[in-house]
DNA sequence: TATTTGACCAAGA
DNA sequence: ATCTTGGCCAAAT
């Protein structure tokens, strides 16, 4: 079977992470062989695909927030949404941090 | 095919 | 603490 773009690859690792815990885009791309930090961001960018990827679950490995906050206006309703979804799973956030972000990192 | 870009990372000033 | 530089990889144009 042909070998799928790093997207999927990416989106379905995203996937296989617990609720009430975050991935890093450098765990991801670690975890999928590669090093390709950037190429992690610049697929969920757009989210290609959607709500089957929570995007929201991925955060810079400084444990701040990556995207919703960081480069995207942190007023934006979307944002403020994913926030607060991260809050219900567990996830505590403070401001565009993660509070016990090594708590809510993913080990799989 | 080549160039640009990007929700990154780590280190240095 | 913030800003800059260099490096990494893949996708989009």
């Amino acid at each position: 079977m042909p070998p799928k773009s790093f997207n999927e690859k990416i989106y379905k690792l995203l996937k296989k992470v617990p609720k009430g815990k975050v991935t890093t885009y450098k765990l991801l791309a670690e975890a999928l062989g590669t090093k390709a930090y950037r190429a992690v961001g610049q697929a969920m960018r757009c989210n290609p695909y959607a709500p089957e990827v929570p995007c929201h679950r991925c955060v810079s490995s400084d444990g701040k927030i990556g995207g919703f906050s960081g480069s995207i206006d942190p007023n934006s309703k979307e944002v403020r949404r994913k926030m607060k979804m991260l809050k219900g799973e567990g996830i505590k956030t403070k401001g565009n941090k993660i509070v016990d972000f090594e708590k809510v990192v993913w080990m799989d």
